[in-house]
DNA sequence: TAAGATAGTGTAAAATTTACACATTATCTT
DNA sequence: AAGATAATGTGTAAATTTTACACTATCTTA
């Protein structure tokens, strides 16, 4: 398969993690390959990067080419750089992961035809990954975890009126461990950037959940000092 | 200065911030560039990364061509591709820091013609650097900073031996504020990855400090299931 | 042997974190 | 409409961690 591809001098691209949250699961999104070298498998959306565009305007853009998906929240998390990652070369590749609120935007279309297919994988299931990606993918769950303490990321990933249960339900399932629920509602409630609506959950069989919004000037004012946040 | 030099494509570097702790200060070291553009100016040791080396190796050796300062602690930290980063082409650069002991090394002979001189400088009191260099150290020192709470890098800065006054000192420096004595030793021995030696300071003209080593041994038995961390 | 300089030490109050269980509310079923 | 079902929403006490705070001990030098 990769004998026959021809050989590129020193390229530069960017890989996208993109984490969505749905059902109580964190999902990541990938892609299918429609081209060699690993046609047909899983990976995660990726692109080179053109010589007249930023990386950030990079990352955007490919993200938007391979998924349909625009403005999200992407952050850079590490420079994967070792020669032999690429069978056709070197290529060296900014990861960024981006957050999603997987909402009604759960069917994702790609906007080229280097990928066939896209769709959401649980991250505790996910498939054969090509190139190193994998590596990527498990770097990016770490960062993930550690931003999630000092960063407001959270609420990227859930819609934008949620209740306190949803992000509980979303801190378990990126820190993998359970917490207590009375705990985390107070700690949540105590930093005071939660505003509560006057709104109730719809649509579920059972006792509907007051909802809440992520009131990001007031996170701003009480963190602006930083160094510390959540 | 920057009109007649040549025009290159894309290409790839790195920067190393350098960190260091003397007199109880951190310390960053640049050098004194001898090449356009920003020839005289100061700035961070940087190079370009050849195509048939990993990151981490060029990061190795580009340190050690231009300090002559070798298998130090190097971490990458952020990557910065902005098109206009430098005048001659677009530059993407991936940034590390290293963490040096001082010590007796007060000395850096740079090894290339490509920078005249290197020296240390105060964190505080940083001359007008060259590129975007000045963006690139203030990313470092946030990421020194929040790495400091959670990876034992303190002690790449410290001689092997080192007292809780040196330790506490350093803490102060990176983090910038003051420590309570106390409390900061009492919370330091409390971790347990600290050895006690029966040797004392010497040569100062007062009271001689116990030293202590740092025992990486415990350190990881410690935090092998991490994502605790100091 | 006194002066100078830093090392080294403990405790109480405050704040934060942890552990833990049941009554409430809405819907659905029969 | 009564009961079953399913998740919401709530408080407190104990344990732990963090903070604030000041004096004696030790060594060197003059």
């Amino acid at each position: 398969m990769e004998t026959s591809l021809p050989k590129f001098d020193s390229t530069f691209s960017i890989d996208c993690v993109i984490f969505g949250f749905e059902a109580g699961e964190l999902k990541v999104l990938l892609i299918e390959r429609n081209q060699e070298p690993f046609k047909d498998w899983w990976a995660l959306p990726g692109n080179l990067v053109n010589n007249d565009e930023g990386i950030e305007d990079a990352a955007g853009r490919i993200l938007d080419e391979l998924t349909g998906l625009r403005e999200l929240h992407m952050e850079q998390f590490h420079t994967f750089g070792e020669v032999d990652r690429h069978p056709q070369g070197r290529v060296i590749t900014v990861a960024y992961f981006a957050l999603i609120r997987i909402n009604g935007k759960k069917e994702v279309k790609p906007m080229t035809g280097f990928a066939k297919n896209a769709s959401w994988h649980a991250i505790n299931d996910l498939p054969k990954l090509a190139f190193d990606h994998i590596k990527i993918f498990e770097t990016s769950i770490q960062k993930l975890r550690r931003r999630l303490s000092y960063q407001p990321i959270a609420f990227e990933l859930l819609p934008e009126k949620f209740t306190l249960t949803q992000l509980q339900l979303l801190y378990e399932a990126i820190l993998n461990k359970k917490l207590d629920k009375r705990n985390f509602r107070k700690k949540m409630l105590s930093y005071g950037f939660l505003k509560e609506l006057d709104e109730k959950q719809k649509g579920v069989s059972y006792r509907a959940a007051k909802l809440y919004k992520f009131d990001r000037r007031k996170y701003n004012k009480i963190f602006q000092n930083d160094m510390n946040a959540i």
